[in-house]
DNA sequence: TCTGGGGTCCTAGGACCC
DNA sequence: TCTGGGGTCCTAGGACCC
């Protein structure tokens, strides 16, 4: 617990609803959910709007949509969650060396170590340039929290929402900590709760006068004694910048549960190829191979084994997975399937006999085919232009005629698409066939166009640095145009077609892993 | 109303070694 | 032969976070 409030946190608001309200001008100021989309998706981010009608993260989507049919539900795009986070989190590092991202929308500022001065009305200073800044260089807001400690930071910003700015200064925080819910100290869930409460503590107040030995007793060694220091305001976790993973994985939900041991088989081994694509981008290796099986009544096993070595060798990772699922009975049915490698190294650090061993695999996988394209199923890419397009809503698309739009919805052979950018007007919606040859697959759009994309002024310097750049006429092309080519009727809400439900797509009951194939 | 996907950390029992 | 205790590794499960 330092003396200043010199920890920052940040927590982007509504981060991915909002950063899809920035994108699409028609839904400002509405209800939005985005999440999955499928029959088994969870929420993962509502708008304010949405949350006015019970809708939170982690509901099953079915449940919000019954709370909020008028909402637009939205497959999540990453690519621009991840394009923004950079943005924000490059701010962050002018404020400090000392960043530690603990998600796309959230992370911890030491500003003493960026040598801001320790006093309050610096900090808060530094923290409202922050949001400004924010605000300006993507559109959105967030709220910051200082403190003099990583836990009331976090508690700081969660006051602050939304769109403001908290300090807790030091010697107040026992006095503000005490009649809050336990709920409130990070790390502190429902099962913890409920331990809690049935021994009749209910707030942190309660939980600190309970003592250390008490708590211990209640939940354990490490988490009672971490619950008693922060709930007395101790609290000296350093801001780490950078951190190794220690796993990497890969599940699916289907969305009917398999009951087909080949099928089975087969997303495994679909799942052991991602897996190890991502372990070998990341240039790391694994020693120990993890299967998950989640079955039609959600009860959930896990089975591992751990190899003489660290591999990224995919042959090596199949083998470990096929002999796993082999102790597994999945004739009840199956509805999660995930496979795993922990036990990180560094690739360097392969070890020779792992390495031997993998060679031997590798000769061996010469010679038996491998499993996926070995029973008839066409490489991912041949796949996907074989199957008809599925058009997920939110999901990015461009016409060539009418340029870039989004899915607003699909069904019964049609697709809806709502033509506007960040920077337009509300656009106006245009139905097509499912297979209109004028549509295809488009890249999210920057919420903010760069200075010199934006109409130009009388006397602006807006000249494009590159001529080239394909950005730049997209953006002029039809800039302007995508309002003005409509002319004055396609005006904000006036004709807004909300009141025509669109059948959604992502609720086609084929078995396909849930829509989106949301990777992140 | 049925419950995503990607992680982290902790616990507990058994094996194995000293 | 019986009885130990400590340490480390492995496996499985569970709580929690965003």
């Amino acid at each position: 617990m330092r003396a200043a409030p010199t920890i920052l946190h940040l927590d982007m608001d509504a981060f991915y609803a909002a950063a899809e309200q920035a994108a699409k001008p028609s839904l400002r100021g509405k209800p939005v959910v985005v999440g999955g989309i499928g029959p088994r998706g969870v929420v993962a981010t509502a708008s304010y709007e949405a949350r006015a009608f019970g809708v939170h993260s982690a509901m099953a989507t079915a449940q919000a949509r019954r709370l909020c049919p008028n909402a637009a539900y939205l497959a999540p795009r990453f690519t621009l969650y991840r394009e923004v986070s950079e943005v924000v989190m490059g701010l962050l590092g002018e404020l400090s060396p000392l960043v530690e991202p603990l998600s796309l929308d959230e992370a911890f500022v030491d500003l003493e170590a960026g040598g801001v001065e320790p006093s309050t009305a610096v900090v808060r200073a530094v923290g409202e340039r922050l949001r400004r800044d924010i605000r300006r260089a993507t559109g959105l807001s967030g709220s910051v929290g200082l403190a003099g400690s990583k836990m009331l930071a976090k508690i700081a910003s969660e006051q602050a929402k939304p769109d403001g700015l908290v300090v807790i200064e030091p010697g107040t925080e026992l006095e503000l900590l005490a009649p809050m819910s336990v709920r409130a100290i990070p790390g502190v869930g429902p099962a913890t709760a409920e331990t809690l409460r049935r021994a009749g503590l209910t707030t942190v107040g309660d939980t600190a006068e309970a003592g250390e030995a008490e708590l211990v007793r209640l939940l354990g060694k490490a988490h009672g004694a971490g619950l008693y220091a922060l709930a007395t305001a101790r609290d000296n976790r350093p801001v780490v910048a950078e951190r190794d993973a220690k796993s990497v994985s890969v599940e699916d939900t289907f969305e009917e549960d398999l009951t087909d041991r080949t099928r089975v088989e087969l997303e495994l081994a679909r799942l052991a190829d991602r897996c190890v694509q991502r372990l070998r981008a990341a240039g790391r290796s694994g020693r120990t191979v993890v299967i998950k099986v989640r079955s039609y009544d959600f009860s959930t096993l896990t089975r591992s084994e751990t190899l003489r070595g660290p591999t990224d060798d995919l042959g090596v990772v199949r083998e470990a997975v096929r002999r796993l699922l082999d102790g597994v009975d999945t004739t009840a049915g199956v509805r999660l399937l995930g496979v795993g490698v922990t036990g990180l190294a560094d690739y360097t650090q392969e070890d020779l006999f792992a390495q031997a061993a993998a060679t031997a695999e590798a000769a061996a996988d010469a010679e038996r085919p491998p499993t996926a394209e070995a029973e008839g199923e066409p490489a991912p890419e041949e796949e996907a232009a074989r199957r008809p397009r599925r058009w997920v809503p939110g999901l990015d698309i461009r016409h060539t005629e009418y340029g870039p739009g989004w899915i607003q919805g699909s069904g019964v052979g049609r697709v809806t698409v709502r033509f506007e950018q960040p920077w337009s007007a509300p656009g106006r919606v245009r139905t097509f066939a499912v297979d209109d040859p004028a549509l295809e697959p488009g890249e999210p759009l920057p919420l903010i166009r760069a200075a010199w994309e934006q109409p130009s002024e009388p006397t602006g310097p807006a000249k494009p640095p590159e001529p080239s750049d394909p950005a730049v006429s997209d953006g002029s092309d039809g800039s302007d145009g995508a309002s003005g080519s409509d002319g004055p009727e396609t005006g904000p809400s006036a004709r807004e077609p909300s009141e025509r439900p669109e059948p959604d797509v992502g609720t086609r009951s084929d078995g396909q892993p849930l829509a989106g194939g949301v990777s992140g």
